[in-house]
DNA sequence: CTGAAAGCGCTTACAG
DNA sequence: CTGAAAGCGCTTACAG
């Protein structure tokens, strides 16, 4: 075992018998490597418990093996709490890269503040993903650049048409409709929407409009007041929900554009002496774990963010190996639970 | 704009019209460079958009920038969701690694496998966090390799007499003679134990033995058929409710060693007639942000996960820095809630 | 299949 | 305060 000093692929060679450059292809496979010789080799690298330098190895070679996950937080969130959501893509995203021998490497960033982009840049990463929802509009500028200094990214969000990236989301649009029509279907006929409905949420903007599509379908009309902004926060959606309530108009369901956003409406309407599902129906999106605790259980949308994950993934690799990838959109799964069905004979969990 | 090419520090210094030396001294804020030269620089950087090559530096200067966080999955758990205790954990050590100016590599590790932490052997990284519960006894010898090879690690977990390592965990005894004792206060006497109790598992150990040291304070013997295996998982606490049906023996309150473990046996209780408070009074220990969700919300035991994040990464710094470092326990705090109140009166929520 | 050699882009004594 | 130079530990043509 040697103690002083850091074992080189050097040491390796000289306790092999052979030379340097041979310990370096036995180690990154090649085949151009006698099979006995890699046998010793082997042992060696066993023996004195050697590791490849990485960084010499990532300077040399121009590339990593590691990827980047920048993940934008909310600023007005509890600092003490990510999104669940964005800790469920994060987990599947970890283990996606995982499964594909990538490292991942985890940033933090405010959105509002000036984020950098920087670990493609500084040769850290080898690609980035980014996640998080935010202001679309105030970093597509900042997208472009990324982009045409030539920085592998992709994106969780809504797939737009002009993007400049290659981004992947799921079908907000048609999540957003089911919803509607599943509330209708329920007798409702006065639907309040807790949620941003501009361009500069697409995510929020699309569920939206497959809400007003639904209504439309239907023939009814969307009524302006009926909808409140909303981000994605608890506070935000309790906040929300008073708003509605002030404005004195009625309803008979809230679609909250998120659970946070939900569960914080939920909060408000018992504060407030309002019963769900029995005097208001309620439906999320997100599908956050948290849904299928609250009481009564959360109507919600599906993400699969265990797909998702792997398709950001797999995209960025595609990306970094020089091959095509494209924005793909994921399908949204309606999950109808207690809190928005009317008739009371259905008591029973599960 | 530079496009052909990777910008390096002699480009900037061909710009700024210096040595590449005084470039790389600029960059680190090295204290002997003139204003005006730095000013020069720093311009230059700018124009060419020039960022240090990571890997160039961590291998001539020999230290990273970079942590490395391994988090243990149970194997048994859902596949799509990691334990949301240890989901908080990593925000907050993601945050305080920010802070502090280090960037953080995550991994995911079977902890029945044959895991591998060479994040610091291969100079991926300065030094490791060891994120999960698993059996302890079976690591421990893997523990006393990484130290004695010179590896800078530290562990979230129980902080034990004659560990190998230095760890952060919480004050698991008072956590759970906390718990016991105020069951006693709602006048249970036969409080059951959900968790395993053994030194494999030394914080459910811990918490077991805070659990019969406050029933030997208030003059009671521990019934060992009150005790049942369980690993933190709702289905692990499912079962194992079942399995204390299933003994025909009597009790009047639960203690489960996890919030997921509490929740699963929720579950079961609900399935099998029992009524939480009414019946069976429930506790848990964590406190992730489900407890409070669920219904009844859940007793608990906080344990500060944005503390343990920091102290957790301000040890493997001092670590690094080749300071001394201490294991630190954490308190724990009892947070009542409706599963655990005998009185009915207090029906209303927050 | 193997070796000698160049070089990736920095940091840091060393000398002024 | 600044520059010339060595060297961190690899990978990869190049030549055999």
């Amino acid at each position: 075992m040697q103690i002083k000093g850091k074992v080189t692929s050097f040491d390796i060679a000289h306790l092999a018998g052979v030379s340097q450059s041979t310990v370096s292809r036995a180690l990154r496979g090649s085949p151009l490597v006698n099979e006995e010789t890699r046998r010793r080799i082997q042992a060696a690298v066993d023996e004195l418990n050697y590791k490849v330098d990485k960084n010499a190895s990532s300077l040399r070679a121009k590339h990593t093996g590691t990827l980047a996950l920048l993940l934008f937080e909310d600023p007005t969130a509890d600092e003490s709490h990510i999104n669940p959501f964005f800790l469920s893509m994060l987990g599947s995203i970890t283990r996606a890269s995982a499964q594909r021998g990538y490292d991942l490497l985890i940033s933090f960033q405010q959105f509002s503040h000036d984020w950098h982009a920087d670990y493609a840049d500084s040769k850290k990463s080898d690609g980035i993903i980014l996640l998080g929802y935010g202001d679309y509009l105030a970093i597509r500028d900042k997208l472009q650049k990324l982009v045409n200094q030539g920085t592998r990214c992709v994106r969780w969000g809504a797939v737009l048409a002009d993007q400049p990236d290659i981004s992947v989301g799921c079908d907000n649009l048609s999540g957003g409709h089911a919803v509607t029509t599943h509330f209708m279907e329920q007798g409702c006929r006065r639907i309040a929407f807790l949620g941003d409905a501009s361009s500069h949420y697409p995510e929020f903007f699309d569920r939206y409009r497959g809400h007003i599509r639904a209504l439309n379908d239907a023939g009814l009309e969307a009524e302006p007041l009926l909808q409140v902004n909303a981000e994605s926060t608890e506070r935000s959606g309790y906040d929300a929900l008073e708003t509605l309530l002030a404005r004195g108009i009625t309803f008979d369901a809230v679609f909250a554009a998120s659970d946070l956003i939900a569960i914080g409406a939920m909060r408000a309407m018992d504060d407030h002496g309002l019963k769900v599902p029995d005097d208001v129906l309620l439906a999320g999106f997100d599908d956050i774990p948290m849904a299928s605790f609250v009481n009564p259980p959360l109507t919600t949308v599906l993400q699969d963010t265990n797909l998702a994950g792997e398709i950001l993934v797999d995209n960025l690799l595609s990306l970094i190996r020089g091959q095509p990838a494209e924005s793909a959109m994921l399908p949204a799964k309606l999950i109808v639970r207690k809190s928005s069905l009317r008739g009371r004979e259905d008591k029973s969990e599960k």
